[in-house]
DNA sequence: GAGTAAAGGTTGCGGACGCAATAACTATTC
DNA sequence: GAATAGTTATTGCGTCCGCAACCTTTACTC
């Protein structure tokens, strides 16, 4: 038994995909410079003490943090590290399962990611919302939620993102 | 003079948003896992590979390569530094300037381009592709297309992607 | 309860990559 | 042509983060 027959891409189709990579790491990257420009800080932390901050009490257990930003364990261990270090996340045990670790935002953390916000907001306006009517970004949203990837694993070397970059 | 105002996301422009990352990144970053998996080899260095053989005679100059990718040139140079070392690519003097380099697809690199294809396009129909009729496969890359990121300097700390970085 | 399997989280290690500095070359201005 | 400024690519350094190994706690099986 050989390839079971590889069906290419087509032309619209490899379009749409390099699209939504170039956009999306393109934009993703400017963020980021813009928040480390002004604020000084990355945006994977933004987005921690972002998502955090709609949590219950301002805390999320560190696998669900891992998961939804797409980190390995050690990879939002350390980013933790870096927010404890700062004094804009706590951790405390976590009350039910004595294993794990609930993140928590502080004041400060609260204070930062306020004053981040209008940058990041700025940003994701100018570089992508605005640029689309709401009928477009409506689509583009229905589109993109056809696609549900955590029904699979999707931790591991993400390169180029990276750059898939991977990275 | 304060803020100037900040017009903050509405709940579907926030969803969008949070797709956008999450399904690229997620996306990226399986298809990085199987080409590790079947292939010992990273979606970069597939990128690279692919931009290359689309390349006349092969051949692209180093700092289209990282525009194209969002990479910055060190990255760019190290990246090339292992294909070359794995003898998938050459680096060649660029003859129209002395200051450049072209990066050029080896035989091998071809042969091994090729061997990786199939598990490639086959996850980019599994995991996005296919979840879209061509009705939305051609919204999505029009809305896509009206976001044009390299009007602006996009390289800098891609992190989440990325990111993971997405990956 | 004892024994095994699985899950949550941390650490050592190594790879990837951005920034700053540098070298080589080109373009521009005088 | 000389001087200055800009572009291209590379290297030193530091950071981020995934993998593998490990420890602790929980879940499952008997």
């Amino acid at each position: 038994m050989s390839e079971p027959e590889v069906r290419w891409l087509t032309e619209p189709e490899m379009d749409a995909w390099r699209s939504l990579v170039h956009v999306s790491t393109g934009v993703l990257a400017m963020l980021d410079n813009e928040l480390q420009a002004e604020h000084a800080m990355s945006l994977g932390d933004y987005e921690v003490l972002h998502y955090l901050s709609e949590g219950p009490d301002h805390a999320v257990r560190m696998s669900e943090l891992a998961a939804t930003l797409h980190l390995s364990p050690s990879g939002i261990t350390r980013r933790i590290d870096g927010l404890v270090k700062s004094g804009l996340v706590e951790r405390r045990p976590c009350p039910s399962d004595r294993r794990g670790s609930n993140a928590v935002l502080t004041p400060l953390g609260l204070k930062v990611l306020e004053t981040a916000a209008p940058t990041h907001v700025r940003g994701v306006r100018e570089y992508f919302i605005d640029r689309l009517d709401a009928g477009q970004l409506a689509e583009l949203a229905s589109a993109l939620s056809r696609i549900d990837v955590d029904e699979q694993r999707a931790v591991g070397g993400c390169d180029s993102a990276a750059t898939s970059g991977d990275g």
